[in-house]
DNA sequence: CTCGACATTGACGTGAAGGTAGAGTCTTGG
DNA sequence: CCAAGACTCTACCTTCACGTCAATGTCGAG
């Protein structure tokens, strides 16, 4: 990939991608970048002077680990409050108390969301084991 | 549930259930199984002169197995040739030739899709279980 | 400087599912 | 038998997370 003909993107090793590689390596769609950025979720740590988005390494480690919530079907917002919650409970001497009880109550309602996001994802296996079983059992069947 | 008071429920035994009752039984809204059916996927086996729907206990099986479907992420429209598939392929002596060898490639093709969409559960699932260890884990650091 | 690949914003489309309204239907208690 | 009121009908609107298209602009190699 990143061809050498002609392309627009940074040459290498500056470690700032435009948006079609970022998108890439976090292996998203571009548009789904852009969604991302509107939500709130990965905002690009530069821009060049056109307007180009320039993403970090660190960018794309964020949009990777974004991508991989999407599991538990936490909605855009839900999945920006719950990475910030996170970080900030990285920290948690810098914050008031209050500030602690509310990063707490919050994730732990996180956690009991992740509890049933994934017995919902274990479940969802489950049936389609099954079904890939009935798939393969009709194919015997049918034989060819 | 079904609860004494007023209700619009056939009276029981009937076999034959409201869209309501079919839904709950089914784990479905009953706006998702209203979906269902404009996408041609569970028609309910009658109506009353009303117009009301009615759910036998087939069609409530029919809307579990769709449900059950879900999870590798199938449109309406292939979850339904998917399922007319299956059907098909359960009485292959019905078959014509050509049809034997359509079936038959169509759900090679289901497989296919099936595998991929396991992966991307058991990924998925391993992600979310990933997560809940860093939620649960923050909590015990920021304690309480 | 030019060329062509890539990016930008904005608007509109889509697919699945939920919401709502207004009118009609059903079962049941009385 | 009949009214009450829970339930359902159709039709249309909204939301979410993108996909797609169009018109225009930017980037970097040669």
């Amino acid at each position: 990939m990143s061809p050498e003909g002609h392309a627009a993107s940074p040459s290498e090793q500056g470690a700032l991608l435009h948006i079609g590689d970022a998108a890439a390596r976090a292996e998203l769609s571009v548009r789904t970048v852009r969604a991302y950025e509107e939500a709130g979720l990965v905002r690009p740590s530069a821009r060049t002077n056109g307007g180009f988005r320039l993403y970090s390494e660190h960018d794309v480690d964020r949009l990777v680990e974004v991508r991989r919530m999407k599991g538990l079907a936490l909605s855009l917002g839900e999945l920006g409050e719950l990475l910030g919650l996170l970080k900030r409970s990285e920290a948690p001497e810098l914050l008031q108390q209050a500030e602690v009880t509310f990063v707490v109550d919050s994730l732990y309602r996180y956690r009991e969301r992740a509890d049933r996001g994934i017995e919902r994802l274990e479940q969802a296996l489950a049936d389609a084991r099954e079904l890939h079983r009935r798939v393969v059992q009709q194919l015997a069947t049918v034989e060819r």
